[in-house]
DNA sequence: CCTAAGTTGCACTCGGTTGTGCAAGATCGT
DNA sequence: ACGATCTTGCACAACCGAGTGCAACTTAGG
């Protein structure tokens, strides 16, 4: 009685199995909100039967993924509040635009429907340290003063999104993602667009390179080609 | 070959119907992109039998709505490139937020599903001056310069609907949505928010006010006649 | 090699939505 | 008042997706 799940180790391939049902729901996801389990199952390379030996449930697949999204975006969060508020404000923006199939997919599909709550819990860390950081930035002088600090939280959110999204349809380059990302937060945010490329060149200074994509499809790993 | 449809004038009740239903799928689809017909129908205080005498198919009533959306919206915009590059995203902006409806059925519903195509056709009139308006802007040194003008189009638009769908889940007054929509484009594209007000002030100056309701255009050019 | 874990294919049920046909009723317009 | 024009309600058929049960098969791993 200690633990109602005995919890077996699963076997190796099942683990990989789901793992890849898990890698091919976030892709798919990202382009249709409504792909049918059949759909994912097929990416992942495996029958529509077999996923409901992973996932009891749709609404339990879709969990699980809210639940690993959100637990990626919020590692390496800047530390709460700290020095300038620019720059964390462009680390949290890198960090979205590293995990932008997650965070997509938080945002169209997890929105709607039941998950609705789930959702909002699970990225309360996140949008608690934004609203922070520009609470702090406004307070110091560093943003715009017109728009209060939790309205404006929630418009830099939507413009990070925004980003994101064209990043869906037309792929940018890595580097040129994460300049979007950033440019646009800031933007926002009331930052003159000429002490941006300062910020920039700082976050690279801080952030090494997060080298993180999820994708990497049912079988072809060979998918870089942003370079220069 | 003189006219396919005779096109017997319609029962003066039975427009009034075809409105109704327009205006109920235009509210319904705001909050739920995937509203079934019966809920439209009912919303409009029909059965879904009688929508069925209007629209033969769902897409028909979607593509109706884009149509007149897109006619909607794209009237009164700046008279193509002209004055100050911000006031006219600023009249661009005001204009967006008086058919927040339209403009969000637009974005959330017809982008996907057989309609993009049509939904983008609509939607070029005010995406090709919107790209003018900028890269104007940006050419007179008033707006940006780090983004390209296509890129950055595309961001104002992205900012745009984030103000419309805040305004949609937590309502705004008027006042204060047309205030955000126009803050969030002219800070993406880089003007300083000290100058903002100055902008706002010239807008409500320009534009004195746009009555909002969506019914009444159920496809008739000029019947209006209602003059003040 | 043998067993248990995992997968597969098929055949269902169930619920929701779209689109039709038709007869009877309500309503506008003349 | 009378006819044409809606509207209604019901009963359909069709499609799609989720979820389940089961027998047979494949595979990991001791």
């Amino acid at each position: 009685m200690s633990s109602p799940a005995p919890e077996r180790a699963p076997r190796k391939d099942a683990a990989e199995n789901r793992a890849a049902i898990l890698r091919a729901a976030a892709q798919l996801l990202n382009y249709d909100p409504d792909a049918s389990l059949e759909a994912i199952a097929a990416a992942a390379g495996l029958s529509r039967r077999a996923l409901y030996g992973h996932f009891a449930t749709r609404d339990d697949l879709l969990r699980e993924l809210v639940v690993i999204g959100a637990a990626r975006i919020t590692t390496a969060l800047p530390a709460s509040t700290g020095g300038d508020s620019r720059l964390q404000l462009a680390i949290i923006g890198a960090r979205l635009w590293d995990e932008v199939e997650h965070v997509r997919v938080m945002a169209r599909v997890a929105v709607r429907g039941p998950l609705a709550p789930v959702v909002a819990d699970a990225l309360e860390p996140l949008r608690r340290t934004l609203r922070e950081v520009i609470e702090q930035g406004v307070r110091a002088g560093e943003l715009r003063q017109d728009i209060d600090a939790p309205t404006l939280a929630r418009l830099v959110e939507g413009a990070a999104l925004t980003v994101l999204d064209e990043a869906a349809r037309g792929p940018l380059s890595r580097e040129r993602g994460r300049q979007l990302v950033v440019l646009g937060a800031l933007g926002m945010c009331g930052l003159d667009w000429r002490e941006a490329d300062r910020i920039l060149t700082a976050l690279n200074a801080s952030a090494p390179d997060a080298g993180t994509s999820i994708g990497s499809g049912t079988g072809d790993p060979g998918t870089s080609g942003a370079g220069a």
